[in-house]
DNA sequence: TTGCGTGCAAAGGTTTTGCATGGCA
DNA sequence: TGCCATGCAAAACCTTTGCACGCAA
């Protein structure tokens, strides 16, 4: 039996915000200061809660970036084209992280999901590595 | 000026082990597990010390598997050969771990590098997704 | 009125840090 | 002997949980 659910003020806030910064990661921390900032006062668990929730509808992606340092999300904004999905490469030197959409990388996905039967979740996928200002700041040393 | 370094038993024993599971993933307590089964105590701070120390010198691989969970580790043999590298695939279903060494995988570390100036760290890099097993269950239901 | 969502504080688990002691060179 | 590494305990950090209260339906 499915439970009623309601709607809160606190939900609209959050999802309202969120839908100003789509593509946008950001971590429970980032949006607690900025209600903060606004004299919202939001209380961490209501924000873990929803984060929760609004994951579980699909609605946000959770990724981990750095180890010992707080869990990351971004909001997929309703009309996301799947095309359009984009790859995360996070930078191991400058700590950067970089946005790729790239139709080459969808066929990485094909690639997986024919000849391994692995169906690749690109939004929570996280490739590490050197970017390309690190990559070269190596090389003039 | 370099500091010296000492070397001490815990190190002597942490690698000894480290060599007898390449390729194995292991957290910081599965360690301290491992020793105390033999009646040898090290402490968690030494541990996680000897590890980052590991890490920095390229003979551990450090990477998130989920989060909520400890950091998982992966000794990097020494004479491990670039090309035998895999990467890792993570089941979001089931939790499974998969190890894929793939050729075709090789291309993405390429394209990354020739197209977009990225130089990947395979090691680090995890793809999430749905693995052969649990893609089967969810298409049968 | 019913019962879900919130907020607070406490608890949970992992990792880091301070400091006195031990042990390598 | 000098000083790095260890071990213990305490602290830090992020996140979850318990519980009473508030608020949506």
């Amino acid at each position: 039996m499915a439970r009623t659910q309601y709607r809160t003020k606190q939900q609209d806030l959050i999802l309202a915000y969120l839908r100003t910064i789509p593509s946008k990661h950001f971590t429970a921390e980032d949006l607690k200061e900025h209600f903060e900032s606004k004299q919202i006062k939001l209380g961490a668990a209501t924000i873990y809660r929803q984060l929760d929730k609004l994951v579980s509808e699909g609605k946000l992606q959770k990724y981990l970036i750095d180890e010992h340092s707080a869990t990351c999300f971004e909001y997929i904004e309703e009309q996301c084209n799947p095309l359009e999905q984009h790859f995360h490469l996070k930078c191991e030197v400058c700590g950067a992280l970089i946005h790729l959409a790239c139709d080459e990388l969808n066929d990485i996905k094909t690639h997986l999901e024919k000849e391994h039967g692995f169906i690749l979740n690109p939004f929570k996928t996280v490739f590490y590595g050197t970017c390309p200002k690190c990559a070269q700041n190596k090389k003039a040393e």
